[in-house]
DNA sequence: TTTT
DNA sequence: TTTT
């Protein structure tokens, strides 16, 4: 009934831009939090949180997110599944955002070539856009995709191959 | 750096309640927040959210909190991950709760009675604690245990047994 | 560049809806939110925060909130001001909300009749609208209207006359 | 019953501290909270929103935060309100934050000098106190004031005098 | 598999 | 009275 996430942390890695084969963008980062505390034994100091964006929130982050970079995150937590290869249900958690805050300028300047290692398949719409500083959701809060073909693979997963979900399951 | 959750849904079943070999109480259940939205082929419409509580509002809950009741959750994300016995490494997201609001009066009247079906185990504090129609975590915000030895079991899933977790782990 | 506000609590009345001249429902209402303490000389144990939805969220909470009913509202805060008729600045803050939740059903059942003591002035849309027990707004978020004429009335004080706000302070 | 409250922005001046009689920190400041979107004339972009924190936060937050600073600010909304000297109720608005990030870096290096412009008055313990990026208030959340005394002054109203407030008024 |  |  009421589902609302903030997050404050630094993504682990360059986030990753894909389409699904009707042409959404869906990018996916995982942003570390670090905690408010420090373990007993200094072991844990983080959650790594993953998290989504979907159409041009997906591009703008593709574009003007990096790794190391402080981000606000502000969405919902989703929780999907799937059956893996040994028929076993797997769970997922993510965050789907829909607003994103880059608190860190990008210092080396302009947004990321294009080309680069991100998947950009047939029927994609690579529409840049242009980006001021901050990335909030136009179109609202829709479904953010649940694959329901009974298959064994993360739709999510990155093989290299356009995502492998129904345009039915998709936000907007 | 900065974590909040707030979740409003129903419990999908009685909380579950158990104790740390040193006696903290932890009590933990699930509630399904209906999506703003409705799935395509109308399939998926709510996230089944997993939550864990500490200590004294542990108690609470376990104690007021049953199957079907309306209930706010504040908290944070925390991801904690172990080795399955395939020598799998498996990840588990749940909202750390600190504050707990029932939204829905207990049509019956008192708290579940002692004894019941929660473990209860030697060297556990049973205390059960007045309680006003809301409870808050009083003591702050420190880990939430995460089991460091490196065996193969989920330390939150239950088995009959007190929770495997070292106390420099907890909380408080 | 973040601003969001979750409130659960009661209302303090029944929703004012009032209508711009130009037809834009705007609903306004308190909620009473216990503070999670007890002062010192039990003195003051709530805060009585003013809440404000603009157009179809607006209409809904018309129909559906009343005096009492448990509610919990998404937002962000807003501080406007205006010129009081001795030419003193005046500052308001108000939760503009794109998210209402009734977490009390509805005890006698359907909407309020239409008519009642609410406004509905020339050229004002006195759409119903179905609900099915929570709203949101569709639209996005937008500015909440501020009046930048300099007059010396809170446009938003109920004075039986239509909203003096102009149509490009509002949102949508 | 649940009042939650997560902002960042920038901070329009340096942050005052000062101390009740009995000697508790009281720091405040104001953060923009730029909007997510333009006014209809380019008017309003920025919501001027008064922050309140106590105690070693307040110690914090006058050591380390300053002009233009972008801040992460959690807490809650608090209403107060007193009567001026014209014998008129006035409501003030504040969120009173028990967690504060600094989301940027002190460029110039140390705390601010021992002295400057912040009151000190008799009976204020002037502890400074070590920091390290973040600042969470560690007791909890226990009232955060309202003089219920019947005078004419805001009580946080910065005249030079300690804060006007008694003892049983405060947190913790 | 992780960020500063 | 306002920040970048």
């Amino acid at each position: 009934m009421l589902n609302r996430v903030i997050l404050i942390g630094r993504l682990t890695r360059d986030p990753e831009l894909r389409y699904t084969p009707a042409g959404v963008a869906v990018t996916q980062f995982t942003i570390a939090v670090d905690r408010p505390f420090t373990s007993g034994q200094g072991e844990r100091e983080a959650d790594f949180i993953p998290v989504v964006t979907w159409r041009q929130l997906a591009e703008t982050c593709a574009n003007y997110l990096r790794k190391g970079r402080l981000t606000a995150v502000e969405g919902r937590i989703q929780v999907r599944n799937y059956e893996n290869n040994e028929g076993k249900r797997v769970y997922v958690t993510e965050v789907i955002a829909d607003n994103v805050r880059f608190l860190e300028s990008n210092r080396e300047g302009g947004a990321r070539e294009e080309g680069g290692s991100n998947y950009s398949g047939a029927g994609a719409s690579s529409g840049g856009g242009s980006f001021g500083g901050n990335a909030s959701q136009s179109g609202g809060n829709r479904p953010s995709g649940n694959n329901s073909r009974n298959d064994s693979r993360d739709p999510f997963q990155d093989d290299g191959r356009p995502i492998d979900i129904s345009e039915d399951d998709l936000p907007f």
